[in-house]
RNA sequence: GGGCCCGUAGCUCAGUGGAUAGAGCGCCGGCCUUCGGAGCCGGAGGUCACGGGUUCGACUCCCGUCGGGCCCGCCA
């Protein structure tokens, strides 16, 4: 509540003297005041009079009722070309949200605007033929955000990684392993989603350059058409072990999911078969019966704003298999519970919080309801706008709405062009070069991790002598996922991000590890305090500038949370993030806590414990872990 | 050729109709006998790509131009 209940104040204030539907927002800067109102604009556009005009009247009459001081707006006044701007009664404020605060805990600033409705999350849905390079990690850093503001937000979630396994990306290894001497187990020591990207982007040159190989490539295809295959066998044997080294890098990047989808279910499960009856039956698909689609079956895009203008869509090939996009409107089905078909599942395994995880499984016996999601959430990156677009198109033709499915979409990550030098690299001109696994040109997202580690683990080190290896470990590597997840965060979806490893190794500033010092610093006072109810609820004192600008700060927590629910904006949560600990570090360094008398003491107590509740409020919704020391 | 996205300080980016355009890095200068200097304070640094338009008010909305990126396959 805390802000919003000023703006709910200062709205009913408005109404109480005349104004209709008054417009309310946060003041962006204190010397106008903590809220502020625009409303005379408005109604001076439809009088005649001046809007200062109005504001002095609108201020003039809501003075008459503040005057008596019971509310926590204290006044308000009119300024320069037609604001209203409302201040407070500092002493009252600070106790409501104070007060907040310690009644809500850890639900401070979170809402219940889910209400128990289910949201379904696909993020991750890395081919099982590679590491995680960062690109990847911008797509599970961005979908294990959404799943947890979800969660905080009182929705039901189910979160689901699409694993494509189906031949086309594998054949390639399998080639290598069949012709060109690579043994299925890898040399000791390189993990095996390492060590098939690099398979990978060995033999796809090779393959290049040889027609020989290149026949071999479409053999096996055909073979792993078939499920009860050799060849299949092996790529199951393959892509598990693949799957069990990503999902390794996902747990340790602090994701977790519910649901493995494997691709060829999709087709197994005769979801497809399910949903090509719908679509024909809705009139959304036909076979094209001349042309250069002679023979296929095809989506209509012929009443689409903006795909009409390209060419129809092929679901279904003249040869009778399916395209990617037609698996993807099938699983788009399933994803929205539109289907009367289901997966079965086996327990693939467990998340590191003990949760259970499932695979689909023909002959799997563990049944699972996802419901009817009211929002399915799809993260990929912007490359896939136009076959995303699609499926919703699909989708729409099948309900007859389009609500509920929604791309998430988001820049890709690449690779400065000094870091791409680094790997390797020696041609182009640009300032950046995209990774690509065929050409082996990554950075994985393991190692980004262990690059951050180690510099925190020299910063820690100098530190603590006294620590031991574990510890520092430990402290260490909680350091680099918060420096990691917070770069990813904090840049604009739409934007690409051009990963540089010098510049990304950083520990100051604008950084998650900032976050977490200063949590750190918090805890050094709570911990030192001698009151032993730490923070307990206390009077409170005249207050200084910091402080108010440290509670003022705090209160805005249920108002960003919901912007950044409403607007899907998770770079809000970084912004908030560190306005609240600039705000904390300023508090800090100007007023003495410990060594204050014992009035003022405890207040700050209380209020610095405030402080560490909400700090980890948000922190927990970026899946940062605060620390207590480091 | 069609469609989408981006262009703000030297660099990386916030700011999505309101009052003096903000952070971080880098640079210059300060602050540890006081709760952790992974911090704090101050300074220099901007024709918000450019040109029109809408509006009481535009970095923000609309149109155009110029740069940069992406997408348009019986690939996934």
């Amino acid at each position: 509540m805390s802000v919003k209940r000023l703006i709910h104040e200062a709205k009913e204030l408005m109404e109480r003297v005349g104004v209709r539907d008054p417009r309310i927002e946060i003041s962006k800067d204190p010397a106008f005041g903590e809220v502020t109102s625009t409303s005379p604009f408005e109604l001076a556009r439809k009088t005649s009079r001046k809007p200062i005009e109005i504001a002095e009247d609108v201020a003039g009459k809501i003075r008459e009722i503040t005057k008596a001081g019971d509310l926590i707006i204290a006044d308000a006044m009119a300024a320069k070309p037609g604001f209203i701007n409302f201040t407070v009664n500092w002493l009252k404020y600070a106790r409501v949200i104070l007060d907040e605060i310690r009644e809500e805990g850890e639900r401070y600033g979170l809402s219940d605007h889910g209400r128990g409705a289910t949201v379904l999350i696909e993020h991750t849905s890395v081919n099982p033929n590679k590491p995680l390079h960062l690109g990847h990690g911008r797509n599970v850093i961005i979908g294990d955000t959404l799943y947890r503001l979800f969660r905080a937000m009182g929705y039901r979630t189910v979160v689901v990684n699409y694993i494509d396994d189906s031949g086309n990306q594998m054949a390639d290894i399998h080639v290598a392993f069949k012709r060109l001497g690579y043994k299925v187990d890898p040399p000791s020591g390189e993990r095996y989603d390492e060590y098939c990207g690099r398979v990978y982007a060995e033999v796809s040159r090779a393959i290049e350059e040889s027609q020989d190989l290149l026949s071999l490539k479409r053999r096996i295809l055909g073979e792993l058409e078939d499920p009860t295959s050799a060849s299949s066998e092996l790529n199951k044997l393959i892509t598990d072990r693949v799957l069990s080294f990503q999902m390794r890098t996902c747990w340790r990047l602090g994701a977790r999911y519910d649901i493995l989808n494997r691709e060829s279910d999709i087709v197994s499960f005769k979801l497809w078969d399910e949903t090509f009856t719908m679509l024909v039956r809705s009139g959304a698909v036909y076979k094209a019966t001349e042309g250069k689609d002679a023979g296929c079956w095809m989506i209509n895009l012929r009443d689409h704003p903006v795909l009409s203008k390209e060419d129809d869509e092929v679901l279904i090939r003249s040869d009778g298999t399916l395209t990617y996009v037609a698996r993807d409107v099938a699983y788009a089905a399933w994803k929205t519970g539109l289907l009367e078909k289901d997966f079965t599942y086996r327990v693939w395994g467990k998340n590191p919080d003990g949760t259970e995880i499932l695979e689909t499984d023909l002959r799997g016996e563990v049944r699972f309801d996802r419901g009817r999601p009211e929002i399915v959430m799809t993260v990929v990156d912007v490359r896939q706008r136009r076959p995303q677009e699609v499926v919703r198109h699909a989708l729409s033709k099948l309900t007859g709405t389009s609500s509920g499915y929604v791309h998430f979409g988001y820049e890709v990550v690449a690779l400065s062009i000094e870091d791409a030098r680094k790997l390797g690299f020696n041609e182009g001109e640009g300032e950046f070069v995209h990774m690509s696994g065929r050409a082996g040109l990554y950075l994985t997202v393991d190692a980004v991790l262990d690059l951050l580690k180690s510099k925190a683990l020299q910063e820690a080190s100098r530190r603590h002598s006294d620590w031991d290896n574990d510890k520092l470990e430990e402290v260490a590597e909680k350091i680099a996922v918060a420096a990691l997840r917070y770069s990813m965060l904090k840049q604009d979806t739409d934007k690409m991000i051009v990963f540089d490893s010098s510049e990304a190794s950083r520990l100051v500033g604008d950084t998650g590890p900032y976050l977490q010092y200063t949590y750190a610093r918090a805890c050094r006072i709570l911990e030192k305090s001698p009151v032993r109810e730490r923070g307990e609820r206390v009077g409170v004192p005249e207050l200084v500038k910091q402080e108010r600008d440290l509670l003022r700060v705090v209160s805005y927590a249920p108002a960003v949370f919901e912007e950044v629910l409403n607007l899907m904006l998770l770079k809000r949560l970084t912004t908030y993030a560190h306005s609240l600990c600039a705000a904390f570090n300023e508090f800090y360094e100007y007023c003495p806590v410990l060594t204050a008398e014992a009035e003022v003491r405890d207040f700050r107590l209380e209020l610095t414990k405030a402080f560490t509740q909400v700090l980890s409020n948000v922190a927990s919704v970026m899946g940062i872990t605060l620390l207590n020391e480091m």
